[in-house]
Order: structure tokens, then sequence, then C-alpha cells
DNA sequence: CGTACGATTGATCCTGATCAAAGTAAGTGG
DNA sequence: CCACTTACTTTGATCAGGATCAATCGTACG
């Protein structure tokens, strides 16, 4: 089928929901101009929070983030990751409705949000790309809904690795720029959840935690049967 | 903050996660035309499935629709349901990444996908429509994961209850379309849970269920309290 | 080297799932 | 219109996956 919107296929990646909603905005390489300021932000900082007013995209450089809701007893839900190349936090409402943190030490180019819209506005291929992108986080949200509301514990940390994985252009090795309990936030399960069914699946033979933070996948197949 | 983008403000209804996956695409009411052949669907009748190709956008004049997917062992997720007057089906991708079923019977008009994009491409308050429509599915389908995520079995049902009150304009009073099965396969439940959990909510005062899709909110405050 | 934070492991608990049966309502055909 | 069927809902009894509570272990860092 021919789309009759005449527009930047090629700047489709596949989209896991590890990007959760994270938000890929085509910059200069895909022939848009967006410019901001490049800040850095450190690890653990707020970049915005619920209900904080709207006024910036960001694009991230170099680090991760996460995006997350928080109930008011601090229960926290993390919709999703962003890494190198993601941008995040355009939103359609004027506030925020998800808060952003660095999970690591990041560099971050913000724009203002208007110049998002203007550029929409003038750029129909632009406007179509973003909406797009939207559409395509949605569809990766749909597989969070299966991931939290049916889908077991070994089964979500092995779609999580696969997800990493993949986003890491790896398919033997992850290294896990986040803490148990990012994961666990992500996954619906608390970090000792996590933590066991890692090493129920090292005594499986089906990964291998080297550090906590790098876990190389010795039958990814494996992995692949668990994810459902 | 003034818009940049000149546009249809007064079109966003307030998005109750129930919407889910919907698609509130605006119509003739809103200045736009689309048309499309109106077909009747009836009860748990199938109008597209996970991995169709999309041809159509659908907009639902009477009746409820459940969107959802399916694991390979059968295990449901319900991302969504539609009312009267939503649209949905429409996908940034060549195929559905999901299935929708008649929960009840149903009128729906069928545009090709093809004239929205058209539609879009000439009318770039159309479009931006579009996108806004998207991007607050988003942010709903950001609280539909925590609702699976992280609250309790009570939170899930008093959240259903209330979004479904305020889709129906109600607030002391809900009728609900769908089965208990589709109430759990949504809330990330078992039928049995939800349904005690409504037994439950009744000997507290708070809910009376008069018939199995009946339900009179006696405290919609105490609802709301629980909700999280 | 010592401290502190994060991760792992263990023991126990509890929420919601599963298995099973009975109750209720809605159709259907005689 | 009523008897029968069938599907849906509720309730009960028990089970289990994952949560919680509580140490202990590692490891990065000051």
């Amino acid at each position: 089928m021919t789309a009759v919107t005449p527009i930047a296929q090629p700047l489709t990646r596949a989209t896991t929901n590890i990007a959760g909603l994270g938000f890929a905005i085509p910059d200069a390489d895909d022939g848009f101009e967006l410019t901001g300021s490049r800040t850095r932000y450190h690890r653990n900082e707020e970049i915005f929070g619920e209900g904080d007013p709207a006024e910036f995209v960001y694009r991230l450089t170099s680090g991760t983030v996460r995006l997350y809701r928080l109930l008011a007893d601090g229960r926290r839900q993390i919709a999703g990751f962003c890494f190198a190349g993601d941008s995040f936090g355009l939103t359609a409402s004027e506030d925020h409705w998800q808060s952003a943190e660095a999970v690591t030490d990041c560099e971050i180019v913000a724009t203002p949000r208007q110049a998002v819209f203007r550029q929409a506005e003038q750029n129909p291929s632009f406007a179509y790309h973003l909406w797009k992108k939207t559409a395509e986080q949605l569809a990766g949200a749909s597989e969070h809904l299966m991931l939290l509301g049916r889908q077991t514990a070994v089964e979500r940390v092995a779609s999580f690795l696969l997800g990493i994985a993949e986003r890491q252009g790896e398919t033997e090795q992850v290294t896990l720029p986040m803490s148990r309990q990012d994961i666990a936030d992500y996954l619906g399960l608390t970090i000792e959840t996590v933590s066991r069914t890692l090493t129920q699946l090292q005594e499986r033979g089906i990964v291998e935690v080297s550090t906590s933070r790098k876990i190389a996948l010795r039958q990814p197949a494996a992995l692949r049967r668990l994810h459902g």
C-alpha cells in the first residue's frame, strides 16, 4: 500500500516498548532543523515533573532517562526508558502528565515546544512524522499493558532483557544503565522478585549475571520463548 | 500559553483511560468531512484482527467495542473500550496491532484510511487534531499502565467504575455494556476477583449491584478515595 | 580502609488465582 | 407461555506467585 502522505518512511525504527512513552522526534539527520540549548543533568536529577508546564521538548544526546508516574503514597510506575537519540516530553496538554528523571548523567537538548509546533505547521512531512511516532508509542504502550496485566514475572523479565538488547543493538549481552528498583517499577514487580527471577534464569543457564549491571544472554532463543 | 497551531481546542473532551486505545477522530460536527459506509456488527463479531491490513478507520455510531491483544495461550488484555462517537483502528503501521470486537450490537462507519490521511494532508487543523487525540490516548495509556502495574484489585475496580460513569456522563449509576470477563481482562484480574470485589464494595455500602449490568454508585467520594 | 548503597538471599505472609459448585438470567423451541 | 438449555455471575475452598519483612553480601566510593 502506498502512503498518500509522502513521508519519511526510513525514519521508522522498530519500536520496542522499552522506549516506552519516549518520543522520537526527527532531527537534523532526518532533514529537519530543530535547535535548542544543551544541558547536562546528573544521575537522578529531575528533568520535569508531573504537572509542570510543558514548555520544552527534550532530546537525549547521551545517557538514560526514565519516564514515570507516582501515586500519592509513592508507588511508582515507569512507563519507559529513553536512550541516546530519543526525544520525550512533547505533550498535547499544556502540562506534563508524567515526570522525567536522569537515570545516569545525561546530555539533553531542550527545544521550545512552540518551535516544534511551528515546525509541524510549516512542514507537513514533519507533522506526519510526529503523528506516526506518537502512534507507534501507543502501539508500544499496548504491549506494555499486556506485560503488566497478563504476564508472569519470568515473562516480564525476559521481555525486558530482550527489549534492552534490541535497543542496544546487541543479542548476546546487555548493559543495564538502571537499577533493580527501576526495572521493578517498569515491570510492575519488586526488586526482590526481579533479582530472584534473574538468578533463576541464571540457574537455568539462560542468562549470566556477570555484574549486576552486565548480563549475558546465553540462550536468547529460550528468552524469546519465555517472553510469550 | 497560546498555541501556535491555531486549532480545535474545543474538540477536546476529557480523556478517561476507558476509551483506552480508541481514537477520537473529528467528524462533520467538528467541521471535518469524512464519510464511509455504515455497517452493523453483532455482539462478539470481529471488526478487525491483530495482523490484518489496516485499510479502514472506524467510527462507532452506537454500541460498544473492545480493543485487545492476545497471547499465544489465549491470555487477553483489553486495552480499552469504545463507545458511541469514538473512532478506532487508525494505525501508523500498515497492519493492525490489536483486535477489535463488538461488545454489543454496533453500528459502525468505516472510512478508508487513505481518505483520513488525505484529509490530514490538506487540512493542517485536522492533522493537528489527529495528533492531539493520539497524544491524549498515550497519556490515557500511561494511567492504565499505573493501574495494571501498581494498583490493587479494589483500586482497579473503583477506577473502572468511575471511568465508566464519567464516560456515561453519570455520577450515580453505571450501566455496564460488557461482561465480567471483559472487565477482568481490562483490569488485569480474573472474573472471580472482579465479582468478589464488587460484592465487597457493596457490603461496604459504596456501590449497589442492582443487576449484574447495573451498578449504583452510593458513595462516589469513597470510590474516588479508593482509586488512589 | 571504612562506609553506604544496592543487590541478593531467606522466611513468611497475603492478595488474587485456580478449582469447583451453585445460583441467576436470558434465550429457545415446543 | 412455559420448560429447558445455555451462558454468565456469584460464592466457596484451596493454592501459589509474588510481596513483605529481615538479614547478609558485594561493591563502588570517599
